[in-house]
DNA sequence: GTGAAAGCGCTAACAA
DNA sequence: TTGTTAGCGCTTTCAC
């Protein structure tokens, strides 16, 4: 066993001590070419007296390729980034790879950093959760590198990579239609992502009804929520169904858009959460403004966060497929740097509606 | 710019380009030595032209530093590691430094596994909440790597190194007397880390009256917990203060540990939970049998998870200082990094009490 | 201030 | 099956 400070042992001391060359202790000891049964058990017995670890610094310099595999992530305190990012360190782990993570801040500058980064340790590809859908400019300096990415929970729109996300357009519409559908009209949508603007004059529709938004929010996932949303609000008849969207919470504070949004002649009597994070602090909000939930104003989110079914009332949520998108992203990549060639593809995963308390009937307003 | 595929630019490449030696270029690009402003530029601009980005591993193949730290966490998708997480990813990302992240599932043999991977790849020193706090097998070879470690959260006995953690046994203690002022006798302390054995053979009781386990307990966390918790009950006169004590909660379920304590003819009347996963099963379960908080049974934890506050009745917990934990864990171990020179210290971090509405009077029993 | 050359520890031709 | 040798891209003496 090696005594702290003195200089590691490389394959070289193991060849010297076990008699070989070189290259026959690097065979065996990375159990690679042909190496006699004798001299293998030799070599290893020496490598173990020494105390020999395989320097991979030294093996992904001469190779090209590290075995691991970045990862870049909104928040890593965020749970659902959490769960994302157990997903793929599993499966990450179970191909070999390693995984260096990172977070972004959801800042695009901050992840762009990140990125010339981890592309700079020579990570063998990345899985990303795009800070912005439409800066494609983050993500150009991973395609010139050769390495493969793979998106997750957000797109990047005209980029031509893999990537998985929820159905979050349906699952927004499906939120909204159970709204709709116990009667409430005037329903808000919060979120901390993408910019505001004048979502009205950006509104495009499509054959079926259907709303985009050009140019695009920031985030192709709370784009696709609220445009959802919206498509199913004008379905059922509600003139301006932006009217109570409000995409910059973090600005101003999800407890004022709140006070803001229930109160004066016309308040909402619903409420949609873009994520757990906007849940809970609207949740609080409304319960200290002494407005009741569901009997004063119903609340529906996205996440099945834990406390969502110890509240009271338990929140109905559309539960995304988490530990899966970063599975899902992460196997995805590893294909790719394994080689395997097809078309860049995109996997949409299906949301899971969960129904609790915190629906009621609209108030009278 | 780079096409896909084509080589990548090197100082090489560059210096060529620039019509400079390899080693002025690498100068320029580098930061270090001495280069007149002149050739600089011309390099610098060359770099651009061809798309140039250090390759890491390259420089941490000859300099012997990775500028990478390893952190080893138990479980990523528990809150209370992400908050640490990020707190040592933030202090690490100011320093300079990246963070490559494992999972040891809180189990020794996937830990150990996890340590040898990062120490292969050369990190300058790993942040590690140790699996656990009697092995010291899994660290020897950090120590023999030469490189530094710092544990966060748990101690690991008799292992000479860095270390920050909660001042678990004041706390423990605490929550004790704040439960034995509300005339509860019959406490539960439920975790689902440590093995159990025979718990009252091991108390070893120290001149002031704390109590100490011999041997120890798997993790340091959790022993002090349960040494401040056992401590507080004996000093009040509880006569078996260990009686209620379950560490082994996931073997059998935290659901049906909550059931058969709260069962029979002697039922606990309060339990102490020791992280806020343990903490809302219990309260699931608890509610689930029908029995109200605090009504029936008072509940406390660990860990001001965002849940508790929003749970009815919101639950009263000791907070850990949770990003503290990480942020100060990965500072020693930047300070041992970049060469400080001192002998191995503890830090003890303060939990502060946050009381809520799950504590009550003991019901008669 | 700049250049030539050695070397970090490994893999991978190629030869024997 | 084994050995020789030449890199991988960078930093770092040591001359000039």
């Amino acid at each position: 066993m090696r005594e702290p400070g003195r200089r590691a042992a490389t394959v070289a001391d193991v060849a010297a001590a076990a008699g070989v060359s070189k290259a026959t202790a690097a065979r065996a000891l990375g159990a690679y070419g042909a190496v006699s049964e004798r001299v293998r058990e030799r070599v290893r017995g020496a490598a173990d007296d020494l105390g020999y670890r395989r320097n991979e610094v030294a093996r992904s310099m001469s190779t090209g390729r590290s075995r691991t595999i970045g990862m870049i992530v909104g928040d890593i305190e965020n749970p659902a980034f959490a769960q994302a990012t157990r997903g793929a360190a599993d499966v990450a782990d179970e191909a070999g790879f390693d995984l260096i993570l990172s977070n972004s801040g959801e800042r695009v500058d901050s992840e762009r950093k990140a990125i010339d980064v981890q592309l700079a340790k020579r990570v063998d590809g990345l899985v990303v959760a795009p800070a912005s859908s439409s800066t494609l400019a983050n993500y150009a300096p991973i395609i010139e590198s050769g390495r493969p990415v793979a998106f997750f929970d957000r797109l990047v729109h005209g980029f031509e990579a893999d990537a998985v996300i929820a159905a979050n357009r349906d699952g927004a519409a499906r939120l909204a239609r159970l709204l709709l559908g116990f009667g409430h009209r005037r329903i808000a949508f919060i979120s901390t992502l993408s910019e505001l603007g004048d979502l009205e004059r950006r509104i495009v529709i499509g054959r079926a009804g259907e709303i985009f938004f050009e140019p695009r929010l920031e985030s192709s996932a709370i784009e696709d929520r609220v445009a959802g949303f919206a498509a199913a609000l004008r379905a059922a008849g509600v003139v301006r169904p932006l009217e109570h969207v409000r995409l910059d919470a973090r600005t101003q504070g999800i407890a004022y858009i709140v006070r803001q949004l229930t109160r004066g002649p016309a308040p909402v009597t619903a409420i949609v959460a873009s994520d757990s994070i906007v849940a809970i602090e609207a949740f609080r909000a409304l319960r200290e403004s002494g407005l009741s939930v569901p009997g004063d104003v119903s609340l529906v989110g996205f996440d099945n966060a834990d406390w969502t079914a110890v509240s009271e009332p338990g929140i109905t949520v559309m539960s995304q497929p988490l530990r899966e998108l970063g599975a899902t992203a992460a196997r995805m990549l590893i294909e790719r740097i394994q080689g395997v060639q097809r078309p860049a593809t995109v996997r949409v995963l299906p949301q899971e509606l969960i129904e609790r308390a915190s629906v009621g009937p609209a108030s009278v307003g």
